[in-house]
This record gives structure tokens, sequence and C-alpha cells, in this order.
DNA sequence: TTGTACGCGTTATCAC
DNA sequence: GTGATAACGCGTACAA
């Protein structure tokens, strides 16, 4: 605290929260560990064998009626919980899903990691969330750690590119989902989505809104290359005339976007309509055109990629193609069960639809 | 997807994303699954016994220097790596440490955990994260999880209320860290933060930016009133005059903060600067000032609270006191990673310091 | 400094 | 449908 603001005196139990006021004292402090209860004491309790509560809450068709119910009654009054490590150290089934987030402050993967989570917890599956980062020497460490970890599953929002890293995932023998794009070969499963299709879906949306004279813009290679390819396509088939095309090296700020858009312009030719194949580039666009007093959308057209949150943010708000980032999850986590439950998606690729989220920016 | 905007044939392989295209063709799909070595393993190739290996990864001081040296040299040939549920069952002591967030998407949360973890997982713990969704039931259900998890330690990004709660956190009989409050009873550990001092520190920097009237908003209750109460010190001691104030019941949206802004002006006292000690307040009645033609901070100075994220998204940019969160997150997982090392923290209840964020809107 | 014997709590296997 | 037995892989306790 900067010295100049604080108070008088240092902050002590003036500064107090005591949330429920009403609450009965605090119980005192040293409490004896507790130890849980073991199943030992359970099918004590019971009058059954350790094994027959074990089945009574695996696969409780395997036990008779009347015993069922009064292990399930001591369980309850007891609160019995197996215990993870002797359940996984005997079963080999662990119940820890390990999910990797290039990035855990984006809210699209935060959604899609609720997603999977909703689904897998009430299984009894726990999510354990690492971050790594966009950078590859902490994906090789994260996934090294795995081996010691070793989940009963594991989720990347992104996929994996290092084939070193595939090998290592592949040798884990475990359930391996990759999500947000669409490689050719995926390790395990995939719930993914079409770059090309988001392109296509660009240009038609922005032909049906009734502009035809369209630009392009995306982050250079791979997947926005993908996104120009459908672009492309579709602006072909609708009778569009793509006027400027720009490939940006590694945007990484919204001045990348102002700076896009400014020599997109200046390539001469004249367009009512960008296509920003990126959130961030978009924004920047539409900063651009607001300084040169082209007025979004009547002088210039802006659509994104990606469902960003400023996308909602700024004034006019951003038209942007996105996918369903919660359902994603589910699907993926829907996925894994059946893979953990001994199954076979019969699907195990899959592409999720894409969406317009319009705003007044198109 | 909207079959308007679909490309005419399905996607295929025609999307793919071959992310090194130079990269050796994919190993072939059922392989083996790979059992990892077991320190029976290990020992019999370093030519000793397996208790021999696991005193030389864990206690290596109490291994002669030659065989530590094979010994190590074998555990990076086979990549071995202990059975992490074995070692809990035999030990009692579980490396993962559960993390719970009421709001998953709040950036300050993120930072502290990723913090948090930061510190921890070079120690060999792993952080598991849970959310609450700002629910007692959710937190309710998460907490009685734990007991079959069996963490190490839980750190909670907020404090926990339900005395209920915090009994059967007691009885799990390990580390508990609560953060970002100030309970006059915390379970175990903390590093909090005094709402005090943030009104008393907000009052003071409008001081010193010259404005003499000034009025205060917060949440109705608890920790907006603890801040009121700051806010109100410091303003008798730099004899500003306090012309309005508002407290709000349970505010969610920026709409709330225009109507608090609205109620406060039409209370008659004329003010130059508002204290809305919660950001999304601020924005709202940024927002409202804005429509009512009020220059910001000319007009009306507006200074938030929480480090929010929009704080530096909106125009002008809001000036807001806050915490270095992943600082808090850094100092909780230290005190924790002391207790799980049998140690304990000198000083278990801790204070963060408050900073201010200084943007346009003072 | 090193090794032996055993047990952590559960579930797979097989016998009844 | 139920139970006895053993084993998962490691680390504690103690002995050498």
């Amino acid at each position: 605290m900067s010295d100049r603001h604080a108070p008088s005196s240092a902050p002590t139990h003036d500064d107090v929260l005591r949330l429920r006021p009403d609450a009965p004292p605090p119980a005192p402090r040293a409490l004896p560990p507790a130890k849980p209860p073991r199943i030992e004491e359970v099918a004590r309790l019971a009058g059954v064998s350790p094994i027959t509560v074990s089945r009574a809450l695996r696969q409780p068709e395997k036990v008779a009626k009347d015993k069922r119910e009064r292990i399930l009654q001591v369980v309850a009054q007891t609160g019995y919980a197996s215990n993870p490590h002797a359940r996984a150290l005997r079963s080999g089934q662990s119940s820890v899903v390990a999910a990797f987030v290039s990035n855990i402050f984006s809210q699209q993967f935060a959604l899609a990691v609720q997603g999977c989570a909703e689904v897998l917890e009430p299984q009894g599956y726990q999510l354990m969330v690492g971050q790594t980062s966009y950078s590859y020497a902490k994906e090789t460490s994260m996934i090294a750690s795995l081996r010691a970890l070793r989940p009963a599953a594991v989720l990347f929002t992104g996929v994996i590119e290092l084939e070193e890293n595939r090998q290592s995932l592949r040798e884990l023998g475990i359930p391996i989902m990759e999500t947000w794009a669409y490689p050719r070969d995926p390790i395990d499963m995939l719930v993914g989505l079409s770059n090309y299709d988001a392109g296509f879906m660009a240009a038609s949306h922005l032909a049906e809104r009734g502009y035809r004279r369209v630009a392009f813009m995306a982050r250079h290679g791979g997947r926005g290359e993908l996104r120009r390819q459908g672009f492309a396509a579709a602006a072909a088939q609708r009778g569009l005339e793509v006027v400027a095309e720009l490939a940006v090296d590694n945007p990484q700020t919204i001045a990348d976007g102002r700076a896009a858009l400014a020599r997109l312009l200046s390539q001469g030719g004249k367009f009512d309509a960008v296509f920003c194949a990126n959130d961030l580039l978009a924004v920047g666009a539409m900063f651009e055109a607001r300084d040169r007093k082209l007025a979004v959308p009547r002088d210039l057209a802006v659509l994104g990629f990606g469902e960003t949150d400023i996308a909602g943010e700024i004034q006019p708000g951003l038209t942007t193609i996105g996918v369903d980032s919660l359902g994603l999850g589910r699907r993926a986590g829907e996925m894994l069960l059946q893979r953990l439950g001994g199954g076979m998606p019969a699907h195990p690729h899959q592409v999720m639809p894409l969406r317009i989220h319009a705003r007044a920016s198109v």
C-alpha cells in the first residue's frame, strides 16, 4: 500500500467481515484429524463383507436388493466415500481427467472446460486444469508430468502439434481429446471446427446482407489460410468480388488490426465490407475505421471470428462467427465418458457447427 | 450450422490443419498401453533395493553418492515417476491441492490461481480447480466431495460463510487457505485484503486529486459497509464532504450502476467525484454520466474498486483500486507450501496491500 | 547406509 | 448372490 494512503492505524480487526453475525461462535481449532470411514467399517455396520459394499456402490444390480439398501443407508450415515488412491491403485482407474488450456483467461476456453466438467463430474470424475500458455516448452513439460499423474483421460483446448508430444500422449494409452481445430490426424478423439467453413459462412453472410465488394484479413498461415480459402470459395459462388486480401504475421494487439485495415485501404480497391478472421484484428479495424470517419457498418461493415469478449463490449458491437463453446466442451465430455466406460464413440472425430453472433457491425 | 451458409460439401479433409507439414507420418494407432516402469524395475537396473530408490528420490542426502547417481541415471533413462496413488495410499500424503473459485471467468481469480500454481507445481503439487458459482449449494457439494478427493490442502478465492461448511473443512484436518476477504475467524490461513483500507485509500486519493465534494456507492452490507466506513474516516480526516451515499442491493449489471448514479444525483447534493466500491457499479455510473452529458472526469470523477477487466476497456479508462492478484496467489501458495512441509507460517493471517490503478476517470 | 517385512484401502479373481 | 484371498506400488518401521 502506498503510505500516503494508509489509514493512521494499521488494518486490524477494525476491518472484519463478520459474515454471519448470528452464527454460533467458532468451534475450537484443534480437532482430531477425523479419519474417514473405511469400507470395512461400513461392511461391519451393514453385516456384510467389504467386497459386497464395493459392489453395492459400483455394480448395484449385482447385489440383492435388501442388502443393497441396508448398505447404502450405512454409507449415507457414515458419509463413506471410497479412497480414490486405493481405488486407483487397485483398479488402475483414476478419477482424474486432466484438461489443458492454452490460455486460462480465454472465456471461450473456460466455457469449454466448464461444459466438460458439467458432464464428467456427475459421473465421479474430477477435472484438473493446467495452462500451457501457448508455449511448446510448457506443453512438453506438462505432458511429461502426465506420466506421473496418471489421469483417466486428457482434454486439450487446441491440438498438439509436436510429434514428440503426440507420441508421448499415445503412449499413455488413455483417451485423448483434442478440440478447436481440425488436424488431419488427431491423436485419438476430436471435437473440432472447420476453419474453411468459417470463411465460407463469412462470405455467405456478407453476400446475404447485400455487400458485393469485400476484403479479407487473417493471421498468416494455418487456420487463417483455411478461412481464406473458404471465404474465397463462397465469394466466388455468390458473386462477391474480393478486392483486397492480407495475411498478418502474428497479430497480438489491436494496433495490428488498425495497421492491417490501413494497408488494405491503401491497396486502392474500394470495398464495403471486410472479414477479419480474428476478433482482435476486427476490433482494430473498427477503431481504424472510426478514426478515418468511416461509419461502421454504413461505410464499412466488419465481420469478426472467435466470439471474443470484446466483440460485445465495443460500440457498435462486433458481429462475429464462433461456436457454442459450452456445447463443444459438453460434447467432448460425453465422448470421453463413453470411452472411459469402455465404449468407443461412433464418430470419434466431430466438427462443431458454426454460428453467427449478429451485432451491429455488419 | 445454418444450412444457408453451409458449403456445398460437408466439411471433410479439405479442411485440414496440417500443423507440421514436415513432420514424420503418424505412428500406427494401436499401441500397447505401455505400462510405466515401477520402482522395482529401477532398483533392479541400478542394482539396489526398491527402498533405496525411493530414498534416493525423496531424501537424497541419506543415500551414498555413487548409488544415488546411478539410481538417478536409471530414473532418467526409464522415465520413472512414482505412482501417485500408491504413494498417497501408503504415506497418506496426496499431491493434489484443490482450489475453488467462485467465478471461473474472473481475471483476478484466475491470476490468483495461476500465482498459486506457479508456487506449488515446482514442488510436485497439482492444482485442481473447481467452480462454486457463488452458490451455497454448489459450495456445499464441492466441499463434501473433498472428503472423497482427499487433497493435501484447499484454497478458496473468497471465504467460507456457512458454519456447516466451515466445520466440514476443519474436519478434513488439512491446511485451508481463504483469500480476498478478512473475516474475524478464518478457518485456518488467510491472505485477505482490508475493505476498510480500500475505502480509506479511495477518499485519500480523491482528496489528493483536489476533489472536495464526494459521493459513495457500494453493494449493500458486509464488505461494502466496511469500504464505506474507511471512506468516511479518510474523508473526515482530509476535510472532504460526503454529500451522498447509497447502498445497492445485490448489483448484478451495468444498469444497476446507472440507476445508482441517477439516485445519487437525484438526492440533490452536488458532488464532483464518486467512489463506486465495485467496478461494475462504476462502469454503470460512467455510462449514466455520459448520457447526462457529464464529462468524466471533468464534471464527475469516477473511482472504482476491483481492478476488473472492463475497467481498462471502456473510454475513458476507469481508475480503480485493487490488489496484486498474482502476488496474492503466490503468497497463498507459499504459506500452503510451508504448512504442507510440516511448518507453520509465522503470520497465518495476512493482508495484501492495496494499490491504485490510475487511468483517466479521476 | 542399506535392506526386510509389512500394511495403506480397495477391488480382481475365483470359489462357493 | 456372496465371500475369501491376494495383489495393486509404494513408503514406514525397524533391524542389520
